[in-house]
DNA sequence: AACCAGGGAAGAT
DNA sequence: ATCTTCCATGGT
């Protein structure tokens, strides 16, 4: 076991990560301490990294742990690269200085993107939340890891897509998925498998490229693709514009009275870019 | 009970 | 290319 103290230079609100993160009923975490577990997938050998968030969001710290000691400098990396640990703020605020989000921007300062844990899970789990209300997606998510997935040091994995190329269409129709659901993440699967869809390759590509790649895909459209670029990725600038919970919140924020149009949302956020990503992280909080 | 949900494919124009 | 319609299922 190792631990190993970080001190950020930028500001950052961990506990928004805390609190998105009580959403995922499967996640293991503790308020209280302040505490979440992430699990990491290195070369197949299953590890759990602890995150003890300390300090403040103007000078946040943490202390993190887990127990390989081989792999402790690449399970640090993967930590702060999910965490987004790498991020100044600096620039980003100075950005949205003088813009129409300024306010809603600076009453929720720091706030980072949340990524998923891991590239996999994250483009599954945008087309199993594709048109469905947050809990009972959330309740699929879980029906799906708790069948497919594992658990390692009381933390829960995520099913392999080899596991998940192997199943029926039938299997997840047991766990309430619609047909055309199951059809989507088992194909998706098994086009990874069988190397027609390499993410890992794909995270090096332009935004542009990735959205062409994986539009392509039945059973993924735009949303999830700009879902993947945001959730999985960690991208800088995107805004779902089709996204419900982004139009319900400029709805509310800029006081229109009825959720804008893709064209009116496109005209109000032309400041925004390129921290679209950041400006769509307030957004959504604004609204939880 | 109707309408909504952090969409997408397939068909029609 | 852009617009409907249908798909499925739980939540409010």
């Amino acid at each position: 076991m190792w631990t190993e103290k970080i001190e950020l230079t930028s500001i950052y609100d961990f506990d928004y990560i805390l609190n998105r993160s009580t959403m995922e009923p499967l996640k293991r975490l503790d308020m209280e301490q302040r505490t979440i577990w992430i699990p990491v997938e290195i070369a197949d050998e299953k590890h759990v990294v602890k995150v003890h968030g300390k300090g403040s969001i103007q000078e946040p710290k943490f202390a993190i742990s887990s127990d390989s000691i081989a792999a402790r400098d690449a399970l640090i990396s993967e930590v702060g690269n999910v965490l987004q640990w790498d991020v100044d703020f600096t620039s980003i605020n100075e950005h949205f200085i003088g813009t129409n989000l300024e306010k809603l921007f600076f009453a929720h300062p720091g706030t980072p993107i949340v990524k998923d844990h891991g590239l996999y899970f994250s483009l599954i789990k945008g087309i199993i939340h594709q048109q469905l209300n947050m809990k009972f997606a959330h309740t699929l998510d879980a029906r799906f890891v708790q069948k497919y997935g594992g658990q390692h040091e009381q933390v829960w994995f995520y099913p392999r897509p080899e596991t998940v190329a192997r199943l029926s269409y039938e299997d997840l129709r047991e766990l309430q998925f619609s047909q055309r659901k199951a059809e989507y993440v088992i194909d998706t699967s098994r086009k990874i498998v069988n190397g027609e869809l390499d993410l890992e390759q794909l995270a090096t590509a332009s935004d542009q490229e990735v959205i062409d790649t994986l539009i392509k895909l039945r059973g993924i459209g735009r949303w999830t693709a700009e879902n993947w670029l945001l959730f999985g990725l960690g991208r800088s600038n995107l805004l779902p514009k089709a996204d419900i919970g982004i139009q319900n919140a400029m709805k509310f924020y800029f006081e229109l009275g009825r959720k804008p149009s893709i064209q009116e949302i496109e005209e109000m956020s032309e400041t925004w870019t390129p921290y679209q990503s950041y400006a769509s992280m307030t957004l959504w909080r604004s609204i939880e």
